[in-house]
DNA sequence: CGGGAGATGGGCT
DNA sequence: GCCCATCTCCCGA
């Protein structure tokens, strides 16, 4: 998406999901300037949806999701991984956009340097545990503003073909699980599967 | 390149 | 006390 993110992430949030892929993520810190363009992407769409987060109310961890768009919700994954989410919807209605791969393109070494594990280029951020590595993203950095801080969405490029299918590893939430929710770019090589 | 086991700690009932 | 919006290691190909 070549367009300014401020211009689309008060859409909805499916909207929001799909016009991510192709835009610009990166993270400039003290350790340098890391980034990819986003090409997979996972919608959470508010109170009922049993696989959302906020689906336990408003919480200390899901507070930020009931927060205004455009803002990042970071939270611990099995005790070991940070997820990045995009905030979607307006104030006091709880909804979000994971982000779940990224096809680097900004500070590759910087990003191999932090994730000194992956086998391959296509391994430093495909997966939404991964990517937060790759660019250096701490749970300290939960609400930041994704326009104007160090962490922020871009203009990115021109995006594919984009396809849908169920979500990824939300067995648990019933009839909410078979919702074709997650986008991805057809054809990308930096996908999570 | 892919499948399976295990790690690890905060959130919530 | 159980449940995770996951990843790495190790093995075989």
């Amino acid at each position: 998406m070549t367009e300014a993110p401020e211009a689309f992430l008060k859409s909805d949030t499916l909207t929001v999901a799909q016009r991510l892929i192709g835009v610009l993520l990166f993270h400039q810190s003290a350790d340098g300037l890391a980034g990819g363009f986003i090409v997979e992407t996972e919608a959470y769409l508010g109170p009922d949806d049993r696989a959302s987060h906020a689906s336990h109310g408003r919480t200390r961890r899901s507070e930020t999701m009931f927060g205004p768009p455009g803002f990042a919700y970071i939270y611990l994954i099995y005790g070991m991984y940070n997820c990045l989410n995009v905030v979607t919807e307006p104030e006091g209605y709880p909804a979000a956009v994971l982000i779940r791969a990224l096809e680097p393109c900004m500070g590759q070494d910087l990003m191999r340097r932090r994730r000194p594990r992956a086998r391959r280029e296509e391994e430093l951020a495909n997966g939404p545990g991964k990517l937060c590595q790759a660019l250096g993203v701490e749970r300290g950095m939960n609400g930041w503003n994704l326009c104007t801080s160090a962490l922020r969405l871009s203009p990115g490029r021109e995006a594919g073909e984009i396809g849908a299918g169920p979500r990824i590893g939300v067995d648990y939430a019933g009839s909410w699980q078979e919702k074709p929710w997650r986008f991805y770019e057809l054809g990308n090589r930096n996908l999570s599967r």
